[in-house]
DNA sequence: TACTTTTGTTCCAACGTTTGAACAAATATA
DNA sequence: TATATTTGTTCAAACGTTGGAACAAAAGTA
């Protein structure tokens, strides 16, 4: 049997001749409901399966407790587990989260930030898509006054708090790594620069090659969206330039595969001929062969920072908001694309 | 300047000296409203920035207009290409889509529900955990009264709406497949048949062994939960047989990256010792060495159908729920890890 | 002119919950 | 006993929107 009639406040109070509001106070723990009310509440409340209507207390309190988190993609452990980690602890303190996809769209993503204001959200935790630049739509939510946490791909402009890890110090591990195992002609693949993560990333890349003395060579440094067709097609490129890199830093494990693709296709040997690292350390990074060389960026450790962060700017409303970086420790996880030794 | 205050309808009314309702109505575009009403409303809304609170709407309509997802993880290709289709479809008709994982856990699936029933979401379209045997939070749904669509892992037993492959014929697709390169003893690496897919993919397997006139053999078939380890820690084993299989189905790409990582450890020709076929076409299964022969699911089109049977229960209340089967046609993708011929 | 219909608006109650103020009864204090 | 305090509850308004009923004014019809 359906039960459409739902039962609510009102029912329980009927039924032991009280008034909507002490039900109110006697499911709220209020100290001046005695405890037989409140232990009759709840056995009634129980009996007639009341649930109560949560969209109510929402319009009541002018906050919906719900907080929407927005990533470029679902399709990635890095973001994944970042979501599980912002959910596990948003849920424990009375938080749903709402996911929502930009995949990498500008427009999708912009559409995403109209659906989860619309949504009346407490609250969004954000990752940019590469394609973003323009910030007006960020920038409606900052007016909104709900707090904006950005994690991993962020933007120092827009002022409020940002959780990832140190990107230009990436680069440098990955440099040292590669140049310790004999790479003299390193490539880079990496993110567009617009995009600060990816600047980074390149800063860090230009400036490690200068420190080991290494020549920094345009044609050796390419921008794109990461995709595994991207890493593929440039690694094409590199190719059939006249002097070969004998090492690639990607700036994604999926175009990381994308090269490897093309590098098998061509017959040559990795790490012997030409070393890989990628970047996030996406599972499958550990199984292919070889396995990828990749940044392990501590997802669950980002999610964490952001979902804390997020709290402390509820509980602390009146706090002004700027600029708050926290930035993570990198670890590079070598395997067999990289290790010559 | 961050606007702390939210514009109402009723100051749209102040200012235009009328009455909320008559705002209301102009939003809505009533018909009994004026042309001149209706654009002095709007150009005022517009001029107040406001912005419609769709908490009280919600409450007032009884809709809260948001379509709660339950995945067993979105670090998936297949799940995470299904939620971006139901996405498309649904938020195009105004609706907002909560995903939430339950990580393979039946408590964290049981908590998700309860938290997307508490939220008040107009329906939920979810794909059970493997863990899942209890049905009782998932009939607690159906005793709401609001739409529940299930996809890919579902329960006959709910009598309710479903989207999904034919896992049974999957099976016999893939066996024909490796019978056609030879194999005479085919293993199968499983999930747990308390889940209707993977009994059906067992059944399928079992049935298609006695077609093509093979000996079914208990020691070669096992159940798991088709993480890598899984599938690297039961291909071992099927390793230390006196008489090892020659071909292997897999129901996980995940699990059979885990294979084929054994496999490499032993030295094993792949396909030519033995043949591998995964589940599900994930997207490193085109990339690894050898590539995985892999069970395209058309993760799309099960999005699609699961968002417009779910938009369709919401236009059509009172027709009753019954067990409603939408069953697509697997597609085997051939790759190396198979391709003898 | 008298009556009906149409048009454009206001009125009011409702959705389910919360919360401060008010109030009566019970208990404590002098 | 009179007064102050505490306890347990009710009252009433509010959150922002919606939509049917009511109603006056304008327009149409006989």
């Amino acid at each position: 049997m359906v039960n459409k009639k739902k039962t609510t406040i009102k029912d329980i109070a009927n039924v032991l001749g009280i008034t909507p509001s002490a039900v109110s106070k006697a499911l709220n723990d209020h100290p001046r409901i005695s405890k037989q009310t409140k232990a009759a509440v709840l056995q009634v409340a129980e009996n007639l399966n009341y649930q109560p209507n949560h969209i109510a207390t929402a319009l009541r309190k002018g906050k919906s407790n719900l907080v929407g988190v927005i990533i470029p993609r679902a399709n990635s452990n890095f973001f994944s587990s970042i979501i599980e980690k912002i959910e596990d602890i948003l849920n424990e303190k009375g938080y749903n989260v709402i996911i929502t996809q930009s995949n990498e769209s500008y427009k999708k993503e912009c559409q995403s930030i109209e659906a989860l204001l619309f949504t009346q959200v407490d609250g969004i935790i954000a990752s940019m898509a590469n394609e973003t630049v323009k910030l007006d739509y960020y920038n409606k939510i900052k007016q909104k006054g709900i707090p904006l946490i950005l994690f991993d791909r962020g933007e120092n402009d827009l002022n409020v708090d940002y959780v990832g890890i140190d990107d230009y110090m990436s680069s440098h591990i990955v440099i040292e790594h590669l140049v310790e195992q004999g790479c003299k002609r390193i490539a880079h693949i990496g993110g567009f620069s617009h995009t600060r993560i990816y600047k980074n990333r390149i800063r860090g890349y230009i400036d490690a090659l200068k420190k080991h003395k290494l020549p920094f060579n345009e044609d050796l440094m390419y921008e794109c969206n990461l995709r595994k067709s991207d890493g593929r097609d440039i690694m094409k490129k590199l190719l059939s330039l006249p002097v070969k890199p004998d090492g690639v830093y990607i700036s994604g494990d999926y175009a990381a595969l994308g090269a490897l693709e093309a590098l098998k296709a061509h017959n040559i040997k990795v790490p012997e001929d030409i070393a890989i690292v990628g970047f996030s350390n996406e599972p499958f990074s550990e199984i292919v062969t070889p396995g990828i060389s990749s940044i392990e960026q501590h997802s669950e450790e980002i999610g964490r920072l952001a979902a804390e962060t997020f709290l402390n700017r509820i509980d602390n409303p009146n706090e002004p908001v700027t600029l708050n970086k926290m930035i993570l420790e990198p670890e590079l996880i070598i395997r067999a694309s990289s290790k010559r030794k």
